[in-house]
DNA sequence: GCTTGTTAGTTACAAAAGCAACTATCAGGT
DNA sequence: ACCTGATAGTTGCTTTTGTAACTAACAAGC
């Protein structure tokens, strides 16, 4: 026995975050997969596009944190289901804006809908309080 | 404008848990990968071995959440590295218990080591008080 | 002791993610 | 104008995961 054995993964942050991620996103991921078909990548770029309007692919990577590669892939996907067009940019020949078109709109106020219900239902599990003290702890662990 | 349209992604807690714990265990991962060659599975799987004993496959996947293709898959992965052994099981054909060798129990103890080291890492950036609030804010989202 | 249903674990195939190489465009210096 | 290096995006290949079907062993009822 040394003192090592003590050690706790059930109490390992990066254990618990992992879990913690895991069934929140697959909760949420049953809905978009079933409603739309999307993927959670396809959810992230149409999120982007519906809340801050037309942008690059590189900046959506950028803002997420996600790998060009996936983006492209995903942007495909939105495409083919007519939920996205690409723009020619002026300026510059390499990147192109996306653009939603009417049903990806419809999509993502739908999911941003559901998305609060998600987020209520967490207030309503670990209450008012404690859900607050939780994204606020995020966020710092995000920023520091 | 919909009232929708003010939904922030970057304060849904799916979200926040997701790179939070993206950018932990991608941390974490690294020191496992490099010193191992192992895969996250395969660190849960040495994990329980090392910390709960002897256990069998389906032991290990009921209390780490893991669907039992992975654990297959991870066992067979230490076994080629010679890290555990399966040993017949009296009862049960079925199954056997998987044990630690020398070089996993040593493997264990390392990584164990490294945990403690990633974790207190984390309580220097978050404070001690936080990092403590986090956990427990984790844990009883697991719980309820 | 023979069916029926269940459980542990593996395997095979398909979906998805990761990674590196590639094309095309741009930007700056000479 | 031309070279050099950087940037946006895509494609191909490999690794990893997810899902479902499968084998083998057990358990319970008749």
């Amino acid at each position: 026995m040394t003192e090592d054995d003590g050690f706790e993964l059930s109490s390992f942050t990066p254990y618990l975050l992992n879990q913690a991620a895991e069934a929140q996103s697959v909760a949420f991921a049953a809905i978009y997969r079933n409603r739309y078909g999307m993927l959670r990548t396809e959810w992230r770029v149409l999120f982007h596009l519906g809340r801050y309007g037309p942008m690059t692919a590189k900046d959506i990577s950028t803002s997420a944190l996600v790998h060009k590669t996936k983006i492209s892939r995903a942007v495909r996907a939105l495409e083919q289901k007519r939920f996205l067009k690409r723009v020619e940019r002026p300026g510059d020949g390499r990147s192109e804006y996306l653009v939603l078109r009417p049903p990806g709109e419809e999509a993502f106020r739908d999911l941003c809908h559901a998305a609060r219900e998600h987020e209520a239902q967490l207030e309503r599990r670990l209450g008012q309080q404690d859900a607050r003290m939780l994204r606020q702890l995020l966020v710092k662990l995000r920023e520091t």
